[in-house]
DNA sequence: TAATTCGCTAGACCGA
DNA sequence: TCGGTCTAGCGAA
């Protein structure tokens, strides 16, 4: 971005004048010898203000240092370098008081070298990227309404008002391409298909052959259309552009073809295409004066807190695990077939509906998920675009960060690399979990901790700054259970912050009972408080995060020992009381009713409560009926109890299933679906009979061959460089057949795969599901189906004996 | 190069 | 062919 250009800014003189505008994102730009934040705004339409602005960053160094370090020279490609200026500050270092020097820079790119020639010092906040600075420095909020005076385009002041419903202009947009040769190739196979959909209700195909549609506009040839995509943005005046996958496929495959036919790709508002922008591992596109949102880093962000489970993150599961709906078109067009539909005239009817569809869908995706990113945006003071390629760490640390700014605090470093292996090796102790007895119960009561760890953060002032204070004695302190003290009359700055969160997400959460649940209010409401749910949770894992700024060990491992101590000391109160304590995980405990009432257990929870410090809370999660906990295979030894693994029936015949094969994708879904269909048989009929012949049906449908391919795959992702691999896996040796046979197989990719006939070890069975000719029959009766229907027979006091044929059918076995 | 730890299970690998 | 150990993936909280 030290793309010095001539200053535009020509008009510097003109009178200010007081407006209202929304803010919706900065970077910055070199102009001549100066460098602007450069703002975008939306008004009636989104616009441009650009604001004088000096980069600076804090060493610490007494007053008397102040001249020479003012004359501290470092080198830039030959050029000197020097500090504009030096200030001295008061600021709050490590939780207490401290005399520093402000340094300031004439660029953004000379902070950098500056620190290094003052190595002598201990620098900090040199490596907060401008614009947030500026934003921080600020107290501006995205899509917040700001009040703002300028002289032409250059911004005089600016101040956050109010936040206030905001709507964006939004497309979504889809390409589709050529691929003969399975993989489409940018430089010789067209894009035949550009489809969009905006939230005004506007949707469109634009394309190059007739398709008998008329959502579809046909043009010249590829050229013709990309152009005419590049003026329907320019027309609809597109805010927000949507799409799934386009900063890695579709943006980069269209600077692709409008190069390869000397096509002008002009997305932005400057007429300039894009910008790739690194994201971790990922690459994000940024389009200038637009935003752009890849809604598959969003879904991905959702997949890693918990919040979606898909077994692959296509648009295609998205749609349907968040939208809730099933793809109106998906099933009906093979991706490897696209070439072929787009050939034949028949077919290319069909292939307009689909690619129209995915835009249609996009849209309703992003219309479902961005408003949770938007509260995160405002939220964390992150632009959108950021906030969607953001990790839960990158939020948090926002988040503290505007909050040190605001209460004069220097941010602390990031850690260098031998800091982060040291804490990396130094592993906390996490949460504890009881060994559960295995059976089959009847009549519990679930109860949690509402928001264990923010709960104990809050209520004992978790900091790494309270820790081990001066300001309180001994006795006053909060003493954790590892022997660490937290001060009790300062509050630290997670708990300061992690407490706004927690409150204003109780206020939203009354203001939602009130809501009709279906007006537009409800839905936003629900936004921010599921924004401030995510963050909330999100604090523990900051503060034991190796690469975290605010990283301590202390304050960690107090979470936890603390969590320990609470749920343990609950359930020897709840023994007292007369419940049997079946199982503990983390912050639930499952307790047997016995001959207690349901009014027991709730004067329990009660009781409990009365007892907890002010912001902990234990919540009634449900009563069950019923519930099974099952035994694991321990090597050499007799079997025990399995944590994390059970099911339970509810008052209303819902059955509630953690961490049996049937939640997991790395199972075929024959044994998920028999597992499934066992454990209804019994807990919700209780019929034994009736699960030993749904396990006898289908163990003789798999030998007579009669279960399709699509059930049997087992879904496994590669995480790791195919060569890099210690051992071969299954899906590994899938995956190098595949490639091998020519098929594209990316790093990262979920391969399903099947176990053949062929090959003596089960790796060598393994074939990537489209390849797979056949299947054994045997290995999916002995590996997949027994095992995992067996796990909660043998609870009944089945043998594998009595599921396997006996008598006049044994004769099938030498058959097949 | 981007939140944590606890826990289960499989299949490969290795040595007897 | 066996049993123990290791690698790897995924889920619970």
């Amino acid at each position: 971005m030290e793309n010095r250009g001539k200053s535009p800014l020509s008009d510097e003189s003109k009178q200010p004048k007081q407006k209202k505008a929304f803010f919706i994102s900065a970077d910055y730009h070199v102009y001549g010898e100066r460098t602007y934040v450069r703002l975008l705004m939306k008004g009636r339409r989104f616009f441009r203000l650009y604001k004088f602005c000096e980069p600076y960053f804090y060493i610490d160094a007494p007053e008397s240092q102040a001249q020479k370090i003012l004359s501290a020279c470092a080198f830039d490609k030959g050029q000197q370098i020097r500090p504009l200026r030096v200030e001295p500050v008061a600021k709050i270092l490590f939780g207490k008081e401290k005399k520093l020097l402000k340094v300031f820079a004439k660029y953004p790119f000379h902070v950098p070298p500056l620190k290094d020639t003052l190595k002598e010092y201990q620098a900090y906040e040199f490596n907060i990227p401008f614009a947030k600075r500026f934003i921080i420095d600020n107290g501006l909020e995205p899509f917040s309404l700001v009040t703002y005076s300028r002289r032409g385009r250059i911004l005089d002041s600016i101040v956050s008002s109010s936040a206030r419903p905001i709507q964006l202009r939004t497309m979504a947009f889809d390409i589709e391409t050529y691929n003969p040769a399975g993989v489409p190739r940018p430089t010789q196979d067209p894009i035949i298909m550009i489809s969009y959909a905006t939230n005004s209700g506007k949707s469109g195909l634009l394309t190059w052959r007739d398709t008998g549609k008329d959502f579809a506009s046909i043009l010249k040839g590829e050229k013709e259309m990309i152009e005419e995509f590049c003026r329907v943005v320019k027309d609809e005046d597109v805010e927000l552009m949507v799409g799934y996958n386009t900063s890695q496929f579709d943006l980069p495959y269209l600077q692709a073809r409008a190069s390869a036919l000397g096509a002008k790709l002009s997305l932005g508002r400057d007429k300039s295409s894009f910008k790739l922008a690194q994201r971790g591992l990922r690459k994000e596109a940024k389009i200038q004066g637009r935003i752009h949102a890849d809604l598959y880093s969003v879904v991905q962000f959702l997949g890693i807190i918990g919040a979606l489970k898909v077994s692959k993150y296509t648009l295609e599961n998205a749609y349907r695990e968040l939208v809730g709906k099933e793809s109106a078109t998906k099933s009906l067009v093979k991706k490897l077939a696209i070439w072929q539909m787009w050939d034949d005239e028949g077919q290319r009817k069909l292939l307009a509906e689909y690619s129209h569809n995915d835009s249609l869908e996009t849209l309703e995706l992003a219309q479902k998920i961005l408003p949770v990113e938007m509260q995160l945006s405002r939220i964390t003071k992150t632009p959108l675009f950021d906030v969607v390629s953001s990790t839960t760490g990158q939020l948090v640390e926002s988040l503290l960060m505007r909050a040190s700014f605001e209460h004069n605090q220097i941010v602390p470093n990031k850690p260098g690399e031998q800091e982060i292996r040291q804490r990396t090796a130094n592993m906390i102790q996490g949460a504890f979990v009881k060994l559960p007895t295995p059976g089959v119960y009847e009549n519990l009561v679930v109860f949690d901790f509402r928001g264990l760890y923010p709960s104990i953060i809050c209520s004992h002032n978790i900091d790494p700054y309270t820790l081990n204070c001066s300001d309180c004695g001994k006795e006053e302190s909060h003493l954790s259970p590892q022997g660490h003290r937290f001060c009790s009359k300062k509050k630290g700055l997670i708990p300061l912050v992690l407490e706004g969160i927690m409150e204003g997400r109780a206020g939203l959460k009354d203001k939602l009972k009130k809501l009709p649940k279906e007006s537009q209010e409800y839905a936003d409401v629900f936004a921010q408080q599921q924004a401030l749910k995510i963050l909330a949770n999100s604090y523990y894992g900051y503060l034991a995060y190796a690469r975290s700024r605010w990283y301590s060990r202390a304050c960690g491992e107090s979470v936890t020992a603390w969590g320990r101590h609470y749920i343990t000391e609950t359930a020897a109160k709840a023994q007292d009381a007369g419940f049997n304590v079946l199982y503990i995980d983390t912050d639930s405990l499952f307790l047997l009713l016995g001959n207690k009432t349901k009014e027991d257990a709730l004067a329990f929870m009660k009781k409990v409560n009365s007892q907890l410090p002010e912001r902990m809370e234990l919540e009634l999660e449900a009563f069950y009926l019923r519930g099974m906990f099952v035994t694991k295979k321990v090597a050499g030894e007799g079997d025990t109890g399995a944590k994390k693994k059970y099911a339970l029936l509810d008052e209303q015949g819902r059955i509630k299933i953690r961490g049996f094969e049937l939640v997991r994708r790395d199972w075929s879904k024959i044994a998920k679906e028999t597992q499934s269909r066992v454990l209804n048989a019994i807990l919700k009929e209780g019929s034994k009979e009736k699960a030993i012949q749904i396990v006898k049906d289908t163990i003789q449908a798999l030998r007579e061959g009669k279960v399709p391919l699509e059930d049997l795959a087992v879904y496994t992702q590669l995480n790791k460089d195919p060569d890099k691999y210690l051992i071969t896996s299954p899906e590994l040796a899938a995956a190098k057949k595949a490639i091998k046979a020519g098929k594209a197989i990316d790093s990262e990719a979920v391969i399903a795969f099947v176990i053949t006939k062929s090959g003596a070890s089960i790796s060598e069975k393994a074939t990537v599901l489209e390849m797979a000719k056949d299947y054994d029959a045997n290995y999916y009766i002995e590996h997949q189906i027994l095992p995992s229907v067996l796990k909660i027979l043998r609870e009944l006091g089945v043998t594998e004996d009595d599921l396997k044929f006996k008598g006049k059918q044994t004769g099938l076995e030498g058959f097949f």
